[in-house]
DNA sequence: ATGAAAGCGCTAACAA
DNA sequence: TTGTTAGCGCTTTCAT
C-alpha cells in the first residue's frame, strides 16, 4: 500500500492538519516543512487524489464526449483543449462514442458516475436527452460544434451557413453554376446550416439549381467517395462540388482520383478543413477551414469559467466563431469568365 | 447534493449493506429489490465512483500517455484501447505529452495521483525514468510501439526493421539502387530500426549507399517537406524516397507536390501507415501500414490481463507485431528492369 | 438476507 | 502555527 498522510505525520510527529496545510499551500514552519518534504521522499508519498475528490466532493476532471476521436477536427480540439484544461489543473477523461447516441449516453452517465466536474461535449444527440440527468446535478456542460435546442449551457460554434455561402460563392464568382455538394446528416445541425448556405447562395445569384446537385453524405471518408461518384454520375455538366467535412473530403479526392477524373480542368472542388491534406493535394486544394485551436480555446475557457465561479449560474452564452476560405488551386475559373468577375446578380 | 446510499437506505428502511449488495450483484429479497429501485428512480441516484474507489482502492481507470493525440497513428489505437477497455470496465484517461519528456513525467505523475489501476504508454523518454516510481507501486504499464531497454513491463512493438527491409526489397526489385530515406529521430528506438533495415537491405544486395541519401526527419510533417526538399537538392540521381512514418509522408507528398515532382516517372516513394491518405494520393502511394487496431487489441489485453490477474506478477511479455505492405503505383519499374525481377546479387 | 459499525485517505472546523 | 476530530460515500466484515 501506498504511503498516506497518517504515515507522514507519524514520521515526522506532526498532525495531520499540518500535513494538510503544506499540501494546500497553508503556512508551516520552515522547520516542520522540511521534516514533512523529508518523509515524503523516504515514503514515496503522493497525495491521493481520489480520497481528496471525496473529500472536496469536486475531482478537477472535465469529461470529454466526441463522437469520434480517429478524426482529426475532433483531435485538434482535444489536443488544446486538454492542454489548457491541464494547465488549469484539470485533467481530462476524453469518451469517443463511435457517433452513437447509445454509447454516447452511457458515456454521460459513465462521466457522472465518477463525478467529473463538468462536461465537454460534441453531441451526437441532436436532442440532448443524454445530457438532461447531469445538468440536473447543477455541473456544467459545454457543448461545442453543433447546437442543441434549449439546452442548459454554453455553446461554441461555428457560422457554417456562411461557410458554405463563402465556398459557393468563390465558385460563382469564378463562372460556375452547376454546382454539387456532398452534404453531411440530416439531423446534425453542422449539416443543416451548411447546406442552407448553399440553397441561400444559388437564390442570392438568382440561379435554379436541381436537387440531383444535393447529396447527403455521412461525414465519413467513404461517404465521400460514394458522394462524390453519385454526383459525378447523375450530374455530367456539374462543374464543381462543394465537399462539406474533412473525412469526406478525402473520400472525394479519393473518387477523383480513382474515377481518373482531372482537377480543376474537368470538376471545381473545394473541400473542408486541414490544410495539410489540401496541401498534398495536387493541385492544392481550396478549402473552408474551421478555427479549431479557437473553439477548443472558447470551449475550455467558458468550462474554466463556470467551474471557478463555484457554479452561481449566469446567463449562458453561445460563441459562434468564423471560418475561412484558404485558396488552392482547385477552382477553376470557366470559360468566358474573368477569374474573379462579380457575378450577373444584378445586372441579368 | 446528489442522493447516497443512505438516502436510499433511509427511504426504503433497509441497511446500507444491503443496498451495497445490490450494487454489486448480491442477493437481495425481491420486495427490497424493486422497493430500493423505485428510491435511486425518484432519488435520481447514481453509484459514487470516487468513494467506491477510495474503499476499494481501485478506480478502474487506464491512464494513458502518448505523444500526440492529434496524429492518426495515435488516435486509431487510442480510439480502439478505449472500446475494448470501456467494455471490460474501464475508463481511459488520455493524456498528450506533446512529445515533450517533462510532460511526459508530468503525465505520469499526475495519473499516479488519480490513483489510475495501471498505464499504457508509448514513451518519449527512452530512458524511461518517468516510469520508475509508478512501476515502485506495483501497478501494471504497457509499453506501446517503442521499447524501453530493461523497463519492468508488458510491450507491444511492431517488426520495424522488417517493415523497412520490405519497403526496400520493393524498390530493390524494381530496379532502384539510388534510394533515400526520411528517417525519424535518432533516440527513438522505430526510427533506429527502420533505419537499420534501410542500411541491412542495402547490403543484403551487395550494393553501396553514400550517407547523403540518408535524411534524419522529426516524424512531423514539416520534417517530411524539408527531408524530401533536402534528399532531392543533395541527390539528383536519387531515383526512389523511403518514407518512414505518416506525418513526414504526408510532408513528402506535399514537397513533391510543390517542387512539381512527378511521382513515379521522376522519383518513386514509399511511404508509411494510413491506407486512406495512401488512397488519396495520385498516383495511390505503396505504403507500409502497421496493425494498429492490433496493437491496441494486444496492448489492451495484456493490460486486462494484468489488472484482472490481481496483481501476481507474471512474466513480461514483449509481443512484436508484423507490418504488411499495401501496393499502389508509386514506385516505378526502372528501364531495363522487368517489374519483380530478383535482385542480382547472387549472380553479379 | 439484512443490519450495525469500522474505516479507506483526505479536508476543514474548531480548539489550543 | 499546529493538533484533534468528524465525516465525505462507499464496501466489508461480523452478527443476527
Amino acid at each position: 500500500m501506498a504511503a498516506t498522510m497518517k504515515d507522514i505525520a507519524r514520521r515526522t510527529g506532526l498532525g495531520l492538519a499540518t500535513i494538510s496545510s503544506y499540501f494546500n499551500g497553508g503556512n508551516v514552519r520552515e522547520k516542520n516543512r522540511k521534516k514533512i518534504e523529508e518523509a515524503i521522499e523516504e515514503l514515496h508519498y503522493e497525495v491521493n487524489e481520489v480520497a481528496r475528490g471525496l473529500k472536496t466532493n469536486a475531482t478537477r476532471t472535465v469529461g470529454v464526449v466526441i463522437p469520434e476521436l480517429n478524426n482529426v477536427f475532433c483531435a485538434e480540439i482535444i489536443t488544446e483543449m486538454e492542454d489548457i484544461l491541464r494547465n488549469h489543473g484539470y485533467a481530462t477523461i476524453v469518451c469517443d462514442c463511435r457517433t452513437n447516441p447509445a454509447l454516447e449516453q452511457e458515456a454521460v452517465e459513465f462521466l457522472s458516475r465518477k463525478r467529473v466536474d463538468g462536461i465537454i461535449n460534441m453531441p451526437v444527440d441532436t436532442e440532448g436527452g443524454h445530457l438532461r440527468k447531469f445538468l440536473k446535478t447543477g455541473r456544467p456542460v459545454v457543448l461545442i460544434d453543433r447546437k442543441i435546442q434549449g439546452a442548459a449551457c454554453d455553446s461554441v460554434l461555428v457560422d457554417n451557413e456562411k461557410a458554405a455561402e463563402d465556398a459557393m460563392d468563390l465558385f460563382f464568382a469564378n463562372g460556375h453554376r452547376t454546382i454539387g455538394i456532398i452534404g453531411g446528416p440530416e439531423e446534425i445541425s453542422t449539416a443543416q446550416e451548411r447546406l442552407s448556405g448553399y440553397r441561400k447562395s444559388f437564390e442570392k445569384h438568382g440561379i435554379p439549381f436541381r436537387e440531383s446537385l444535393i447529396c447527403r453524405g455521412d461525414y465519413t471518408i467513404q461517404g465521400g467517395v460514394r458522394g462524390l461518384e453519385t454526383l459525378v454520375k447523375n450530374n455530367p455538366d456539374m462543374t464543381a462540388v462543394f465537399v462539406t467535412n474533412y473525412e469526406m473530403t478525402m473520400g472525394a479526392v479519393i473518387g477523383l482520383n480513382e474515377l481518373g477524373i482531372q482537377v480543376p480542368d474537368q470538376l471545381s472542388v473545394i473541400g473542408f478543413d486541414n490544410l495539410q491534406f489540401a496541401r498534398a493535394c495536387s493541385p492544392k486544394l481550396t478549402i473552408v477551414s474551421q478555427p479549431t485551436v479557437e473553439i477548443a480555446r472558447e470551449a475550455a475557457g467558458l468550462m474554466l469559467k463556470r467551474l471557478e465561479s463555484g457554479g452561481d449560474t449566469g446567463a449562458y452564452v453561445t460563441e459562434k466563431l468564423n471560418t475561412e476560405i484558404i485558396a488552392g488551386r482547385s477552382v477553376r475559373c470557366v470559360a468566358g469568365w474573368e477569374p474573379g468577375t462579380p457575378d450577373r446578380k444584378h445586372q441579368a
